[in-house]
RNA sequence: GCCCGAGUAGCUCAGCUGGUCAGAGCAGGCGCCUUGUAAGCGUCAGGUCAUCGGUUCGAAUCCGAUCUCGGGCUCCA
């Protein structure tokens, strides 16, 4: 059945077969060791282990471990299916007090749903070693081994850190040795895309130990990058009927007492500061701040909706193991909008929201979404109504883009439901990006309201939304979405003029101020150097277009073009086309030259 | 925060079974070369081997602590 290996559900069952054969050569290698749980994951398994006398695996040990599993499928061990009530189970694992938990959770739920004292599997693959599984497996350990072990974590039973810190191996497992080979070559692909090393290999940020961990320094070009980025937002948002506002960093605790932040937020808010009498805190959110916008006067229906705008930066307190480049920092610009609207025009601007959302996405090239609607959870505050009132209009904006979604059921906050944009990269992974959320909370709490045309006080709704998400963040998936070659409306330099000889200088100069009296930026360099060693330059640098210009094109007007997604450099590119199509590509928002 | 791993020149790394071990390439400065599509040549300068303490006659190398970074757990933008 040729194909039938690669399924899915083949691959679970291989995966999930080695780590079988990952538990048993550590329990032979490490007698007495305990196993918790080992099911595959995407791209292979893992393993939880609690070794004797409390050692710890070290990155040494996965050779010898690997090497014992390799003995293990050279044997082909039979995977033997047993099936026993749960006292047998009990009994069978007595040594093994995380199957024993595993087993009572099977008795007590075969309880609470009245199908008997239950029943409990277990695969053999020797006299030494059965493991309580569900299954299936495959028939054998000679099935396996086209894996590899890649690394060992800590990580606490049931991920909850009250309890016992285990031992973890990850490994992966496919069908074949090609298989497993071009996923180690993705891995490498994607360390290659990494956004913090094309962020010092490109000269775009920094994180400065003395300023502190999570918190970046942006240089020259990578500030470009995001000047550009943040004023073609601003350009969006200002047609789009957004209004700009500015909030200071800081605010009285007061303000994070009324809006809630103190009670459910204080682990996620950097230590307070005294000041005067009074306590402050670095702002976690800017929400609060442009309700009091709100709230400066009186507010009318007429002039709703309000939607404020701002890149307002927020700082949160991240434990330090979480932090990760530009994609989890400490301190971040949110490109944050708050939109205060009448109840009945909630659902259109939730629509059009969600379609301007889209449309800026597309425009920086990422094409392909997912949505998620996170729905009321069980702990919820707030009239249920309510809820039921804002999950339909963000279901409805859900539908009316025409955009896939998942409902995620009872993933809300317990403030709001929302919806979660996911966006796909161009190696597959999925990145979560914009948010958008209806909140019923903040209007309560700060007693918001407007003037309606019956000439009474109503309370108005609040959009909560983040496009981008964090400026950061969203400039970190870019880069490793193209991996670091940008489009070349974002390229900090479009266009490397390079004269082959010196005396080629000056009609480099006039090229160049041609191409910048359109806007383009542009960098000429002197021919210091020889010409292939400053087109390896470019091309490292990831200019998107390099224009050669020697004698022939000062004869007639002409430049040698070398642009991204060209095999061949052009000879004799008359300067006027030259021109026309950098600033097509740049108003294009194209990628290729 | 917890577990594992790593910190040698601006960058990438060698040296790491303790004794010319302070090195290479790239980048940088200077000089030469005047170049037609991904590295021209020469030369100079650069490091308290993350920090602090310990073991030793002797530590980049062994041990401990601290800091920073990476991979996980948890959480999320």
């Amino acid at each position: 059945m040729p194909g039938y290996e690669t399924t899915a559900a083949a691959r679970e069952v291989l995966r999930h077969s080695t780590a079988h054969v990952l538990a048993q050569a550590v329990t032979d290698l490490w007698p007495g060791a305990r196993y918790a749980i080992g099911p595959p994951i995407e791209d292979g398994f893992y393993y939880d282990f609690e070794l004797p006398g409390g050692a710890r695996f070290s990155e040494d040990d996965l050779g010898r471990i690997e090497g014992r599993m390799r003995e293990i499928v050279a044997e082909d061990q039979p995977f033997v299916r047993e099936e026993h009530t749960i006292a047998e189970g009990l009994a069978l694992f007595a040594d093994q007090p995380y199957k024993v938990e595993i087993i009572e959770g099977v008795g007590e739920a075969a309880e609470a749903e009245g199908v008997g004292e239950g029943v409990v599997s277990a695969y053999r693959n020797s006299d030494r070693f059965v493991d309580l599984c569900r299954g299936p497996h495959v028939a054998s350990t000679g099935k396996l081994g086209h894996f590899k072990l890649t690394k060992v974590a800590a990580a606490y039973w049931r991920g909850d850190e009250r309890r016992p810190q285990l031992q973890r191996i990850y490994g992966t497992a496919w069908e074949s040795e090609g298989a497993l080979a071009a996923y180690l070559h993705r891995l490498e692909e994607a360390e290659k895309r990494d956004h913090r090393r094309l962020g010092s290999e490109l000269d775009l940020f920094h994180f400065p130990p003395e300023i502190g961990g999570g918190l970046p320094v942006f240089h020259p070009k990578g500030g470009l990058i995001r000047k550009l980025m943040e004023d073609f937002s601003r350009e969006e948002h200002a047609k789009a009927g957004y209004e700009f506002v500015y909030t200071p960093h800081l605010a009285k605790s007061t303000l994070f007492e009324i809006s809630g932040h103190l009670g459910w937020y204080k682990d996620g808010m950097y230590p307070p500061m005294e000041m005067e009498g009074a306590t402050y805190y670095p702002k976690p959110m800017n929400c609060p701040m442009h309700i009091l916008i709100y709230k400066s006067r009186q507010r009318s229906y007429r002039e709703l909706p309000l939607r404020l705008f701002e890149f307002g930066t927020v700082y949160r307190f991240e434990r330090s193991g979480v932090l990760n480049g530009l994609l989890r920092v400490r301190g971040f610009a949110q490109d944050d909008s708050h939109i205060f609207c009448t109840p009945d025009q909630l659902a259109g601007e939730l629509a059009d929201l969600l379609s301007f959302v889209l449309s800026i996405l597309r425009a920086f090239g990422l094409e392909d979404f997912e949505a998620e609607l996170a729905t009321r959870p069980e702990k919820f505050v707030g009239d249920p109504t309510e809820w039921d009132t804002a999950t339909a209009a963000l279901r409805e904006a859900a539908e009316s883009a025409g955009i896939d979604f998942v409902v995620a059921e009872g993933e809300g906050a317990f403030y709001a439901p929302k919806i979660d944009v996911h966006v796909k990269d161009a190696i597959g992974r999925r990145w979560q990006v914009s948010t958008l959320q209806v909140d019923l909370q903040m209007p309560q709490r700060f007693d918001m309201e407007f003037v309606g045309s019956d000439n009474t006080r109503h309370r108005p709704y609040m959009i909560h939304r983040a496009l981008f998400g964090s400026v950061e963040r969203f400039f970190a998936i870019l880069l490793e979405h193209y991996a670091g070659q940008l489009p070349v409306w974002l390229s900090p330099v479009q266009v490397s003029v390079l004269p082959v000889r010196s005396d080629h200088q000056l009609y480099a100069d006039s090229v160049a101020s041609a191409l910048r009296a359109q806007g383009l930026r542009v960098d000429v360099v002197p021919a210091d150097e020889q010409l292939g060693g400053r087109i390896r330059r470019a091309k490292m640098e990831k200019v998107p277009f390099v224009a050669v210009v020697g004698d022939e094109d000062l004869a007639n007007s002409t430049v040698g073009v070398n642009s991204v997604g060209s095999t061949r450099p052009e000879r004799g590119v008359a300067l006027v086309d030259f021109v026309s199509r950098v600033v097509e590509a740049d108003r294009s928002h194209s990628v290729k030259g």
